[in-house]
RNA sequence: GGGUGAGUACCAGAGUGGCCAAAUGGGGCAGACUGUAAAUCUGCUGGUUUUUACCUUCGGUGGUUCGAAUCCAUCCUCACCCA
């Protein structure tokens, strides 16, 4: 299984899709699909034909995520969210069902389930409550996923989402649920949304041994490469997130040998090339100080390097993971980098 | 030579007797960003001090006043107009 990325799917329509999806449909545009060594066989033997031939499989998100943060334009009913366009104020409504139907019509290898992403400072209570929800969706989208065909030639799986907040009760509860609608993967997700780093990293720890080694464990939109690399030490293969391209935009740079700010003074002289030990083209064409220059100048083109740099580095750190858990050694390489990585240049 | 207008912090530009260390932009310096309403947002930007506070600033000098960036006199500089 190479390591890859789904390129930008948000606004373009599948080459092959047989309805209007709508404006309205977006989607999250980089997915790092780091897999462990040994799930290979998995995905090949799960019927994904495209894993096989295609290393840049679909993958969809729900869209649960972008009504948790729409706060203040959203309704959820037990029935799904409904929610109000930025745009021009029309209303739309999520549910478990017509999520499966828009999913099936952009065609999407992997898709999510539609859950509700509870804040990470909410109270036990209304944790519990909001996993009855998703509890409640998960098992309306299984039903519906069972009953409906894929639009094309090709199969589909979906991944159900564990929530349960911080909570350990909730978390196990959510997990034990989770599994019995699980195919190939599992994701976790309501995490990195507020709570404490070691708190997340302690969720994980909870979820990860409750699920089977044959199933692909995705922490939904998480994070920093350290945060990557802590994850897949407590067992996760699968991990999405925005931080390469956004913070990349804004200037912020991660490298093997730490974060760089390029809008920061002190790389203005910097003639340099950007990153001796990047991999991608970017990283040896351009120096720091002209990196420097077009952050300061509000040009584009520094927030297009930036981004390359930074997914080109992502896609690097995952793989020499899978390398150091094949060569046996990961533990120990990534307490060393972690170290190095997320220190500030 | 005559006339009019203007000189405010790095730049532009408000302010026209006390609530002014001086609005607002820009620039500068830093920070944030984690299933993308995000090429975004936040803070600082005369000096000393942790804050209160104090000190030095609004072209120069000298006045008026309890108090001046603001009023008066004068000088300097710039812009425009007339000759």
């Amino acid at each position: 299984m190479p390591v890859g990325t789904v390129g930008s799917v948000k606004g373009v329509y599948h080459r092959d899709l047989k309805e209007d999806i709508g404006a309205e449909i977006i989607l999250g545009n980089t997915y790092h699909l780091y897999l462990r060594p040994g799930l290979d066989t998995l995905y090949k033997a799960g019927g994904l034909h495209r894993f096989e031939s295609w290393d840049r499989p679909i993958l969809t998100d729900s869209g649960g995520f972008q009504v948790f943060s729409l706060t203040g334009i959203r309704k959820l009913t037990r029935e799904g969210c409904t929610f109000q366009s930025h745009i021009d104020g029309s209303r739309h409504t999520f549910t478990p069902e017509n999520n499966v139907h828009t999913q099936r019509v952009i065609g999407a290898d992997i898709m999510m389930a539609l859950d509700e992403c509870c804040p990470g400072d909410a109270d036990h209570n209304y944790a519990r409550k909001s996993l009855d929800l998703t509890k409640n969706w998960l098992e309306r989208y299984a039903k519906s996923f069972r009953e409906s065909d894929p639009l094309y030639d090709y199969q589909q799986t979906f991944f159900p989402i564990i929530q349960g907040c911080t909570y350990k009760d909730l978390r196990l509860e959510a997990t034990e649920h989770a599994l019995q609608f699980s195919e190939l993967g599992i994701a976790i997700g309501g995490l990195a949304v507020g709570e404490e780093t070691e708190v997340m990293y302690e969720m994980i720890e909870t979820v990860c041994p409750q699920i089977p080694q044959d199933r692909a464990r995705y922490l939904m939109g998480v994070g920093t490469p350290a945060n990557i690399l802590e994850a897949i030490s407590r067992g996760i293969d699968m991990f999405d997130c925005v931080m390469p391209t956004r913070n990349g935009r804004n200037g912020m740079l991660f490298t093997w040998n730490g974060i760089m700010n390029m809008r920061n003074a002190k790389w203005e002289q910097d003639f340099s090339e950007l990153d001796p030990s990047g991999t991608s083209f970017v990283d040896h064409t351009y120096t720091k100080a002209y990196l420097h220059h077009l952050f300061k100048s509000g040009e584009m083109f520094g927030a297009m390097l930036a981004s390359e740099h930074n997914l080109a580095f992502y896609l690097d750190v995952v793989r020499q993971a899978r390398e150091h858990i094949q060569a046996g050694d990961f533990l120990q390489w990534k307490d060393a980098v972690v170290k190095r990585i997320t220190q500030r240049m």
